[in-house]
DNA sequence: TTTTTATAATCAAACGTTTGAATTACCTAC
DNA sequence: GTAGGTAATTCAAACGTTTGATTATAAAAA
């Protein structure tokens, strides 16, 4: 049976004195005299009092908890921008509580009940993959909940939003690519319609636009984004006549997946084809050859969303109107290696 | 300004009825008419009423959080541990809230100490790596608080246990090397003095005893369990007159390392030297050659500790006193890729 | 008509804090 | 010796639920 938690209630009998008295010492308040307060804390601690924070959060209205909720916390950018969230709110003396949506969006909105109901202060979120409706989210908004979305957003919201520039760190890696001396770039995308992936082709197209290349239809393949995929891929597009001389893949699994049907096939790996992937997964400095990547900052981009959180909460503390969403778009960095780099330069 | 959240009383004022008829109405209690029932969960749709979890809280004194405590949560073995215990917890109802030890022993005690204010109805943790002294998670016994730690655990805790055996798992891993002709075998451990690696260590020793290989000392190191250690510590093996024909690392890491180093060498993999790793990490199945590693399950391990809390949590209510602590401990699996399989068979 | 029973609602206390207002006790000054 | 002031404490309501005890109402049985 779990003990009982001592309470102010009871520190106040011990001493005979009023709860509020204690209360008040505890929290050092100047009314009460230096005697009491060493008697107090001496009973607490003899006591092992530990505040209740749920009766406390019930007075004061609010939680302590932000509502955090990621598609899957193993996957490795989630997992990284959940530990920045966590360092940085655990700073600031809020706890965390996770979700899963599975990347799917009844859960999402299962979720997000739940998260009502627990009172949490703040959402932070990255909603589910192929979340179209973003009502609920909305709702988040609508009740002045404090929502960040982080990674994955939609720009109907009015919400904080901190995500890389996907466009951007797309255009680098076409544009590394061409100064590679590749002309007829394949892009691997992910599924059509998600944000970032529609940024990411569009970087690819604007790369080469900007370098004169024609953008030609047929070099883009939609990809679930798995490895196997990108291994189907890669085989059926080296049945066709004309190879390509490059591969930009949205996401760093079908980069390997093509790498691997490449390698078995006696392709030379950058020298025939360079290979370029996005998300800088730990595998791709392991593998042979190190496959090229562009940086996404995950942990940063949670400590970002953290921080946005905690100014928010103060501003809206102050009550002052300076409440314009923020929008905070972190510039990925291109990792080069062995993938694509040819050393012909 | 937060909107301010619709309450019972809220309800009852529109109807004007009792809060504790709305109260008892929304759960479907049998002394309220169908009539009532019917009119009060119109209003609380109509006020989009949510009920306060906190207050909740606060009368029925659970709070319905499970605290969970890791080193990191973008270790994969945690990030997965972790997907499994949010899916079991939120079947279940329950909430977790993450925290990260950073494996520090102060922030470990820190976290505990916030998880007691937050009423967590059960904590699911594995210590810090170097944890020694474990009286603050006796604490947490000793206040009837249901403690599951997972993976890495101390036996003089009466606490639920849920764990690989990792002596088993190095005992699979070495058998299997000496199966495949490996008979100066070279073991790179982690930390002396932390349980999963004195235990690996240990399966290490008896395989070598059972199969009437000498345990040799100077053929153990310590590392910190990172790739450069690895490295360097194979680099430095290399220099001796006298080669080993295999290495069995206590982590991926350094398995990755030495395969590295190896390579590099023109050592032949698994010919020359085979090689075997410990945990099953993603990249083992990417690298070239691919890596044998021991696959550690750490989805399920996270399932079975949140699902351990649920059954120790409703046997507590039952008060019957069948509570002795639980001990679940998995047989990991030898996953034989190419870095040990030696065609010759 | 009176008593019994069932039904449906209300009452009231409790959970453990917080906090402004009210009270008490004591000291100082005129 | 009383008004005024200060310091220390207590009072009381509030936060939003839950739940056993109690009461009110009406219908059924005596």
């Amino acid at each position: 049976m779990k003990k009982k938690n001592a309470t102010l209630t009871d520190i106040a009998n011990e001493l005979d004195i009023d709860v509020s008295t204690v209360s008040k010492a505890l929290k050092n308040h100047p009314n009460i005299s230096e005697t009491t307060k060493k008697k107090v804390s001496k009973v607490a601690r003899q006591l092992n009092y530990r505040p209740n924070a749920i009766a406390t959060a019930l007075v004061k209205g609010s939680s302590n908890l932000i509502g955090v909720m990621v598609p899957h916390t193993d996957e490795s950018f989630f997992a990284s921008a959940i530990r920045g969230i966590e360092e940085i709110a655990q700073q600031a003396g809020y706890n965390i509580v996770i979700f899963q949506s599975h990347d799917d969006q009844n859960t999402e909105i299962k979720n997000l009940e739940t998260m009502y109901r627990a009172r949490v202060d703040g959402i932070i979120a990255s909603h589910a993959m192929y979340t179209s409706d973003f009502s609920h989210y909305q709702d988040v908004i609508d009740q002045d909940i404090p929502l960040i979305l982080f990674d994955r957003f939609d720009n109907s919201l009015d919400s904080d939003v901190v995500a890389v520039d996907d466009y951007k760190g797309a255009y680098k890696a076409v544009t590394h690519l061409i100064e590679q001396g590749c002309k007829k770039i394949v892009h691997i995308s992910g599924n059509m319609g998600v944000h970032i992936y529609d940024e990411r082709l569009r970087g690819y197209k604007q790369a080469l636009k900007d370098n004169d290349i024609n953008f030609e239809e047929d070099l883009v393949f939609e990809s679930d984004t798995s490895i196997e995929d990108g291994q189907q891929l890669t085989t059926k597009l080296w049945d066709r006549s004309v190879k390509p001389d490059a591969i930009f893949a949205a996401s760093d699994n079908p980069a390997l997946g093509a790498l691997q049907v490449l390698k078995a096939k006696g392709v030379k790996i950058p020298d025939d084809v360079a290979i370029v992937g996005f998300s800088n997964e730990k595998f791709t400095s392991y593998v042979t050859p190190t496959i090229t990547s562009v940086e996404q900052h995950s942990r940063r981009l949670g400590e970002i969303a953290a921080q946005i959180f905690i100014d928010r909460i103060s501003k809206d503390r102050q009550e002052n109107d300076n409440k314009l969403p923020q929008k905070v778009i972190l510039t990925p960095e291109l990792i080069v290696r062995e993938s694509s780099q040819r050393k012909r330069k």
